[in-house]
DNA sequence: GTGACAGTTCGGCGCCTGCCGAAGTGTCCG
DNA sequence: CGGACACTTCGGCAGGCGCCGAACTGTCAC
C-alpha cells in the first residue's frame, strides 16, 4: 500500500545491513574480537572461547567468510581463520569504540592475573596496545614525532626517527600510515595504521617483545626494556612491570 | 554443558553487536544512509522514503537515538533525526565501503535524472562528493595540497592554501583532518574529515553550491564555476555540467 | 471547537535466526 | 587398518524481531 510516493530508497545505496547483520550477532562479534590480536585460530578453539557448540561456530565462519570479513585457510583437518584485512580490523575498532564499552570486574584470580598481562602490552590486531602500547604513543607524541594539532599525522621528524631505526612503512597501500585507535584498558588512544603495524613489527623481529604463550598479550624483554628507553626514554618503572 | 575450559570472553570487550544489530535491519540502515545527506529529516519523511508505516519508523527512531546512533530535536508536532555525530557517519560510511555497493539502473526517466544530478554533485554527510567532489580532490592532489604517499595527508601548501580561502579548520575535536571517503558513484575515494567538512561549508557559504530543492544533490552556482576554475582549475566540461 | 496531521502505543502475526545434538566426512597417527 | 579428532551437515526447537493496523496523544490552523 502507499506505492504512489514512495522512493523505494533501496533502488541506490550499499547493503549496509548485510554487513552489519555480521557482526550484530554476539557469537559473531566475539570471533571477530578474539581475531582482533591479528592471529589466525581455528574453528574449535573460537568455538570453545565463547562457549559454543563446534557445529554452531561452523555456521558462523562460513557466513563471515562468505561476507569477506575472515579470510580461512584449511590446513590438514583444521581451519585456521583470520581478519580479511586491516579494512576489518578497522571496522571493528570503530564498532567497539562506538559501543558501551564495559569492563566488568575480573571473577577469579586468574582472570584478574590475565587481565593484568593484557591490560599491560597486547596486540591489537597488527599494532600495540595496553599499558606499554599507550606509553610508547605519548613518548613519541612528547617528542615531536606525532602531531595530533590537525588530526593525528606523523611529522618529519617522526619520519627519520623510522628511517633510523630502519623501519620502512609500506606505501603502496590505500591504507592511511597513521591512525589512532582506541585502547580499551586505557581508554585513551594509541598508534595504528600502517606505521602502528610496522613499529609493532619491528619490535617482535628486533625481539623486544614476546608473546606470552598462545594469549595475546606480550612481555617486554630485557633487550626490549633497553632499546625503548633509549630510543623514546620510557620510565623503567613502566617497562619492568611483570 | 562444558563450562570448564569455557573463558567466558564476553568478560572483555565492548558489546559490539548492540551496536551492529542497530545497523542490521534493512529499514534503520536506509534511515542512516538518508541521513548521511548530513540533514535532520522528519519522522514521517524516513517512513515515506523507506515504505514502511510511520508506527514503524518510530520504533526503529527509538531504537537508533537510545543507542546514540541518531539525535533528535522536538518542533511542535514534528519529530527531526539527524545523525549524532561525525563518528557515526565515518561508521556508516566505512561499513558502506564494505558491502557489495550495488547501484542497480534506475527504473524510471525522473528516477534516472534524479541520479544524475546526484552523481555530479551531492553532499556526503558534510562534505562534497560525487563527480565534483571526487574531481576537487584530484585537483587538490594535482597541486600538491594534498599527499597521498603515507596515507591521505594535508600538506603544508594545502594548509596555506585553506588559509588563502578563509577557511578554517576546527582542530580541538579528535576528529582527523583529512579523511578518504569512498565515493558509491565514482568508486574512487573524496575528500572528508575535518577539512573536508569545513571546504564544504565554505562552498556554501560562498555561494559556490546550492542545494537543489530538498534532495542532497547540490548545483555548482556560476560563482562557484568562476572559484573552482580560479582556485583549482577545474575544467569548465565538468562545472558546466546541467 | 473542529478537522487535519505528526507522531506514539499496543497487540498480534509471521518469519528469521541462533542454538543444539546426532550423525557423517575428512585427516592424522600409530 | 582403526581410533582419535577437527570439522560439517542436518533436522528441529525456541526466542527475537520487524511489520502492520487500530486506537490514542499532541500540535497546528481555521
Amino acid at each position: 500500500m502507499n506505492t504512489q510516493h514512495v522512493h523505494d530508497v533501496r533502488e541506490a545505496g550499499p547493503d549496509l545491513a548485510s554487513v552489519a547483520r555480521l557482526l550484530a550477532d554476539g557469537t559473531r562479534a566475539g570471533f571477530c574480537l578474539a581475531l582482533l590480536d591479528g592471529r589466525a585460530w581455528t574453528a574449535t578453539e573460537l568455538a570453545r572461547h565463547l562457549g559454543v557448540a563446534p557445529s554452531t561456530a561452523t555456521e558462523h565462519l562460513n557466513a563471515l567468510v562468505r561476507g569477506n570479513l575472515l579470510a580461512e585457510e584449511r590446513q590438514g583437518r583444521h581451519r585456521y581463520v583470520r581478519l580479511a584485512d586491516p579494512h576489518v580490523a578497522e571496522l571493528i575498532e570503530s564498532l567497539a569504540a562506538m559501543a558501551p564499552g564495559r569492563v566488568p570486574p575480573p571473577r577469579s584470580l586468574s582472570a584478574a592475573g590475565r587481565r593484568q598481562a593484557l591490560a599491560h602490552a597486547r596486540t591489537c590486531y597488527d599494532h600495540l596496545a595496553g599499558t606499554v602500547g599507550v606509553a610508547i604513543t605519548d613518548a613519541m607524541t612528547a617528542r615531536g614525532l606525532l602531531d595530533w594539532q590537525h588530526g593525528l599525522q606523523l611529522t618529519g621528524d617522526g619520519a627519520a626517527w623510522l628511517g633510523a631505526l630502519g623501519i620502512t612503512v609500506p606505501n603502496g597501500t590505500r591504507r592511511p600510515s597513521v591512525r589512532s585507535c582506541l585502547d580499551w584498558t586505557e581508554r585513551r588512544p594509541h598508534l595504528a595504521g600502517a606505521v602502528g603495524a610496522a613499529l609493532c613489527r619491528h619490535a617482535f623481529d628486533a625481539g623486544w617483545i614476546t608473546r606470552i604463550g598462545t594469549t595475546r598479550a606480550v612481555a617486554v624483554t630485557p633487550a626490549g626494556r633497553h632499546a625503548l628507553q633509549a630510543h623514546l626514554a620510557l620510565p623503567d618503572t613502566l617497562l619492568s612491570r611483570k
